[in-house]
DNA sequence: GGAGGACTATTGGTCAGACCATACTTCCAC
DNA sequence: GTGGAAGTATGGTCTGACCAATAGTCCTCC
């Protein structure tokens, strides 16, 4: 079978003048079966957990050879669709997209772009992180406040031994998001820290000081989530990230 | 050359007790690939429009066949970083990956998996909208408030004639998001319209009425908007917001 | 009888070479 | 010059094969 050659169990023959403007469709056979997987997922034919036949059943099935079926589910692989592991009971497992995942090309995204300023992300997670603080001031349990100071210890400790790092005042926002105990927020907010760091880190060879004036005014912050005292957390921390992003504008203006 | 066998591209050889713990490494050539070419673009070796090598080429320099290159490219086609063309002149085109793509793999995630609730991506709606708020008002246009009152006179119109449909609500959310002129904070809050939509579009069928008391809020906000009335702007949005998802929440109950 | 190891079957990962479809280039004839 | 025809580079797919990884099975040895 498939002897008409390639593209042809993809494409539905444009030739004849009967029924024009018909086919057209797309010209690689691995997208379709894309499609077609990621539509059986989204109806929930196919849940999570569950296994896809093998590369070499799905050759058969699809009409189309194991290379075809590969590229397809490097696709959904890529995507988060699918999970594919290697040796006898492997194959193909529907997954749902992990956040990570989702988070990198988010990052790629904000990073990237050519239409997408440093100003842009700095806004949009302005945005984000001030957004939360009501959700976070509602929803934070002792424990998460507890945490919290915990890590603004061992940010002062870092100062004093001269061991701090960005990576640690990333660290706090990060957790931070987390306690708005939602997992979209968590995945949207997550992706503005690791491009942020790279900018922080740069301005601060310029600003030494600046890391001890920041873990300040997280544990202010952090106490004002404590008392649920709204308008002052969002206070603090619209404080905080301006004053941050300004000191990364003005170096990055300094050096161009 | 490559005589030793598939993945010997890949691998640093485990074997040897001089260096344990070592290598381990990816098993997949075509992943290591990706890596390498994500790097490149990401340290500006490789920027956009900038065309690579054909797959032939390829092929050569990184001394694996052509289904590997041809997977890696996949890979990186899916995470929009590059582009594929054909014929002469074709090739893989390094591309910034676009709002579409990404948003789509963000639409995934808030639909999809399982740990994110429909409670929370409204909540995360809530934060971004609301969060744009002040920065709409800030730097709305005149010609941008006045396609959005354009958008509310064709919804009163389209309500008068019985044809509103709760995608012209949709699309004055999406359009409102684009007065925040922040490309990042679009891609973020684009994704979200289309889930919010089909539970939307459910609701409504339990409370029809809805769409023009919607509309009257729009045009509200719209207003507020134009005078800078960040917080009356605001106010407006989180009624006009939690009364929708209100809504669908009561539906969704009513149905369990 | 139990524990450990060898065997086997299944399945993904890769290779090699081939062919076709597409789209740009060049060039020739008019 | 302009239109079309031939040439060429390139991606898309197929075929058939082998290797590598893994889980299950069975067999041996204690």
């Amino acid at each position: 079978m498939n002897r008409p050659g390639p593209g042809s169990a993809a494409k539905s023959a444009p030739r004849g003048a009967d029924d024009m403007f018909n086919p057209v469709s797309l010209a690689r056979a691995s997208q379709a079966i894309v499609d077609q997987i990621r539509e059986l997922i989204q109806d929930g034919h196919l849940t999570a957990g569950e296994r896809l036949p093998s590369e070499r059943d799905l050759c058969e099935r699809f009409g189309v050879s194991r290379v075809t079926v590969r590229e397809a589910l490097r696709i959904l692989e890529a995507g988060g669709l699918v999970t594919v592991k290697v040796g006898a009971r492997g194959g193909a497992y529907i997954t749902s997209p992990s956040s990570d995942r989702i988070g990198r090309g988010i990052e790629d995204y904000l990073t990237m772009s050519p239409t997408i300023t440093p100003a842009e992300v700095t806004e949009a997670r302005l945005v984000l992180e001030l957004g939360i603080v009501p959700v976070v001031c509602e929803r934070a349990t002792e424990e998460d406040i507890a945490g919290l100071l915990e890590l603004c210890d061992a940010a002062d400790a870092a100062i004093a031994a001269g061991t701090y790092t960005m990576e640690m005042s990333a660290e706090f926002h990060i957790r931070v998001a987390r306690l708005a105990h939602n997992g979209a927020i968590e995945m949207l907010l997550g992706p503005f820290h690791r491009p942020m760091l790279t900018s922080m880190k740069a301005a601060r060879e310029a600003a030494p000081a600046m890391g001890a004036l920041g873990v300040k005014e997280h544990r202010k912050f952090v106490l004002a989530v404590r008392d649920h005292d709204v308008p002052k957390a969002t206070a603090l921390m619209r404080a905080h990230l301006e004053r941050t992003a300004a000191r990364v504008q003005q170096r990055s203006k300094s050096h161009s």
